[in-house]
DNA sequence: GTGAAAGCGCTAACAA
DNA sequence: TTGTTAGCGCTTTCAC
């Protein structure tokens, strides 16, 4: 078949073990025969075979990357942004990335020697458990999700500050004299909007469902339009919305245009995630930026620690949104 | 460690081979046999170190995505939705898959046993040619691209029929009604900006640099803006522009939006690709749609049968592009 | 600093 | 139909 080390140790005169270790750095051996070697494999053009390292070594020198029930509520931005990230940050450690190979139990994954480690995307309550539990069985994971979740053995959280940005959005909208303000998306429990709705109480500013001015309608951005519709058509719309994500925001500018509203003359809209299209939006969109690549980037790393420390405690990481100020925010019009 | 294949033999008082040809379901083994082993392996929860099984086989049981130098040429959505198509198509066959290993020589991918085998994604003359050498070499390889490649021995190609779709936007311009046309996009030579002016010339029309028609911008959406607002600036400005990524349609809406020129009804625009966001555009983007998770779900059956029928030659697969009609395109002003 | 040799856990002839 | 046995190609003690 292929040259294996066998064939290149005896074509040199030395052992196999001489050159694994030329190879991979471990054990001392001469600058000269390190030299020798390491020439002469060049020119031999000898490529070890990976599965017989990792079943000889026990390590996989593979990361698995997977993403939750929900790839669509996160959008399909965050998998890109965040893969370009976790790619960035493996890139020249000889980790390879295995994705969301789910379908196998990721358990399995790591008893099967499969990968290292998992790194979970997702931020569903069951899953977060899911996880924890992957973890105390021994398997480095680490999660990377929307919620503050303490570390533990062989378990690294990242996530954003979710808290932050929501509240930057509500500080602008009042700063902005805006006193009457509507929500776009989410489900049920959201913690963006519980604490915006919070933060704007704080203001003296009341978001409430029995004004209306509440329209949880998920992720659909054509639900976002009905909803922006519905918002400006009450007797006392808002001059501002907030909508979950930049999609939707999107819609409710489509929405506001349909109406003959002029944004951000009219009414106001903020986004949510910062994906790349929030500056195509005509007007630019207002939004909170989540930088996911730097997620991917802190999860690889909190990764590697967990693999090349095993036992050390780690620190949760944390990203930190950021308002991102464009065209779609205005003074309240009087 | 964790329990072996022969700790488990002993257990079920049967060989090592007997298990293994049950859980392959290769060669023949009793009914009862089976259904014990089955059942013991359940309860006992082995599961197999799928390094040494790869090692013993010589199948690595993975395959590799790799994208090539310009990622953001051809968008985030283009890797999310193929990946997505890749991972359907993979779900459930075993195989598992590996992002973007570059960095590794591609190369090394195979004869490392890494994986079994590559796909491919990039449309540059030499990157064509490096996959194609891959495949002389014996490595089985798709191509997922943008122009026909015949296919070869250990190559399949998956393509888009890009002239069809750049045609179907030229036929309808012209049926609107338009003769003075613009094109946004692309760096030197493009097959849909060739394909294109040349059907609105077999129309009649004459799209010409000399004209101040042709804005090639590459892929940034700033310059695109430039790009229209400089193409509504002519003295005798297009009717309708068509822009070869749906970016760059959105920031040329957003140029025309800027200058005070109604989309469509001053000028139309048609985008290129479809992804996710030109539904959300104001107004709607009329664009080319190209479909990637199927180009995905293509490019895994092809590898597959490169995997399972060795030798056998593959026929080429090729995505057709489809126009989808929204909002962004009326009738010619007259 | 270098080599010999014993595995790593599984698959796949080959026997039986 | 099932068991025996020899590897798959590398890493890694353990001597020297």
């Amino acid at each position: 078949m292929s040259v294996t080390l066998r064939d290149v140790a005896k074509s040199l005169g030395v052992s196999t073990s001489t050159i694994s270790r030329t190879l991979s750095g471990q054990g001392r051996i001469s600058p000269a025969t390190r030299k020798m070697i390491l020439d002469r494999l060049q020119e031999i053009g000898y490529t070890p075979n990976v599965n017989a390292q990792r079943l000889a070594s026990g390590r996989a020198y593979m990361i698995a990357l997977d993403f939750g029930a929900n790839p669509h509520l996160l959008g399909d931005m965050y998998f890109a942004e965040l893969t370009r990230g976790v790619q960035e940050a493996l890139r020249e450690t000889g980790y390879g990335l295995l994705l969301n190979a789910t379908g196998d139990r990721l358990v399995n994954l790591v008893r099967s020697q499969a990968v290292d480690g998992i790194m979970y995307f997702g931020g569903e309550p069951e899953e977060v458990e899911k996880i924890r539990w992957l973890a105390a069985e021994g398997m480095p994971t680490v999660l990377i999700t929307h919620c503050a979740t303490p570390p533990a053995p062989n378990f690294a959280p990242v996530f954003t500050d979710l808290p932050k940005g929501a509240r930057a959005v509500a500080d602008l909208l009042v700063a902005r004299g805006h006193r009457r303000i509507g929500f776009i998306g989410s489900y049920g429990s959201d913690q963006v909007l519980d604490v915006f709705v919070q933060r704007l109480a704080e203001h003296g500013v009341a978001l409430r469902d029995a004004d209306g001015l509440l329209r949880l309608v998920g992720t659909d951005p054509d639900a976002a339009e009905e909803a922006m519709a519905d918002l400006l058509a009450l007797p006392y719309p808002p001059t501002a919305v907030f909508a979950r994500t930049d999609s939707l925001a999107a819609a409710a500018i489509r929405a506001a245009h349909a109406a003959g509203a002029r944004v951000p003359a009219d009414v106001s809209v903020v986004g949510h995630d910062d994906i790349a299209f929030a500056r195509l939006t005509a007007p630019a969109l207002t939004t909170v930026r989540i930088d996911c690549t730097r997620m991917g980037k802190l999860a690889t790393e909190a990764m590697r620690m967990l693999l090349d420390c095993p036992g050390v405690a780690i620190q949760p990481r944390v990203v930190t949104p950021e308002l991102v100020l464009r065209e779609s925010v205005a003074d309240a019009p009087r």
